[in-house]
DNA sequence: CGACAAGTTGATGTTACTCAAAAGTGGTGG
DNA sequence: CCACCACTTTTGAGTAACATCAACTTGTCG
């Protein structure tokens, strides 16, 4: 663990509260999940005997990624798992793709607790997940590699923030430039020269694993709302007939 | 409705019993859905109230879109919405993203009906979705223009395939050349283009709504497992090791 | 038929990829 | 402590894929 991170217990009970009342039940099997922890070495492939095991998992330390491998070797991160994050393992054999979940670095998790506070948590965790599975879709459908970059370094602030791991614009980044470009959609090559160019922009900064954000107004890569309906296109300009909220 | 095409009650019975056991109960609230029908005219949003009214909906008859549209104009489909498919309503304003549900034609919309065995289905339902929601990333991120309209392509001609909408590989595709590149994170020229060489390359041909695959082989463009761990780099071929299943 | 949306094609520009090599980084053993 | 090794980061030069801009054609619906 990094200095100036909070323990597991307390980051897991920060995160859970701010996404519903917790009781002191549910806090208490907060603080008893250390004995059960599962570790994965950096690199490995969480196993198979695990997965069926279990039905959802707690990130305590280090980072996981869900990756899908084709057969030619291309990858992509589907998405990391950070400290404090669910790990939803219902997945069957016989779906429309099959994915993997792998540790970036070593870390640790445990088994989810079953208390009925945690559940909720659970539940609206899930559901913050998949709205940021829309946010990776919208990044690689529709931005460019400096927009990617900007908006998923963005993403990963704040969520790092919400369990006080990291100062507001400051926070350590444990992965490797071709991870990121795995996760984008770019080549390691490319994600090298993008931070050159948000460099020297003045967007942030990364160097031996810390990132820095230097912009006062580094909040969203989005902004206002508008409105209009799918398929109306204005005779002038058809790019604003089609916006809508952030 | 389209000649050849089950009446939706049939669609949804076809598609959820596929999913779950259903009892008489699950199929009787099927047959008596037609009554609180929600009809969205094409290019329509799914009204504000209509969500806050509902957590669930059923898609009876015609195509909707998941929309991100950024304030330049840029527009991201997230994924379309076709008949039989559940709509799930669950986002928040504060939100790391916030989207849009749109009708691309004609649609008609029901409040799911909510018996033990179709609450089942609803879920599998989404875990369904969830996955689908990983290949479109997985599309966008690391194939081609020519790999993903075939694999988006493929993915449709299934999802209508399991409620009997269309032969094994005929099938009736009710959008514009624009929305498909939206999906597909393209510019409507270049999937024009795209269509083209794969009608050349004899894969499928797409001519006033209706779309033929022409291979036999027309089944993934994934292909055998394979195993390697996150980071692990062969010396000599650096792609071979990285594969994983499909 | 007329009007407008959608599809098609060509020419050109830009973004990101590929291949290649050098320089920096961290760990390990002599 | 230094040499070595593997990995990562960085930079350059050339290329491929996709975007952009601008016509023109086809289809659809009144």
């Amino acid at each position: 663990m990094l200095p100036g991170h909070p323990p597991f217990q307390e980051r897991l009970i920060r995160r859970f509260s701010a996404l519903t009342a917790l009781d002191a039940v549910d806090v208490a099997q907060l603080k008893d999940i250390a004995q059960r922890s599962i570790r994965l070495n950096a690199g490995r492939e969480l196993p198979v005997q695990i997965q069926a095991a279990h039905s959802r998992l707690l990130v305590l330390d280090g980072w996981l990624a869900r990756t899908k491998c084709l057969r030619d070797g291309r990858r992509q991160i589907i998405g990391f798992y950070v400290p404090a994050d669910v790990v939803e393992l219902d997945s069957r054999p016989d779906f429309p793709i099959s994915t993997n979940v792998a540790a970036v670095n070593d870390a640790v998790l445990c088994p989810a607790p079953t208390s009925a506070g945690l559940m909720d948590a659970y539940g609206a965790a899930a559901v913050l997940d998949h709205a940021f599975l829309y946010r990776q879709v919208v990044r690689l459908g529709r931005m460019s590699a400096f927009e990617r970059v900007k908006d998923w370094m963005l993403e990963i602030r704040d969520r790092l923030g919400r369990t006080g791991m990291g100062e507001p614009n400051v926070f350590g980044l444990p992965i490797t430039q071709e991870l990121l470009g795995d996760t984008l959609g770019l080549t390691a090559v490319h994600v090298n020269r993008t931070l050159k160019s948000l460099r020297e922009a003045g967007v942030l900064t990364w160097r031996s694993g810390i990132v820095r954000f230097l912009e006062q107004d580094a909040l969203s890569t989005e902004g206002p709302a508008a409105a209009a309906r799918l398929g109306e296109r204005g005779t002038a300009d058809r790019a604003a007939s089609r916006l809508l909220s952030i």
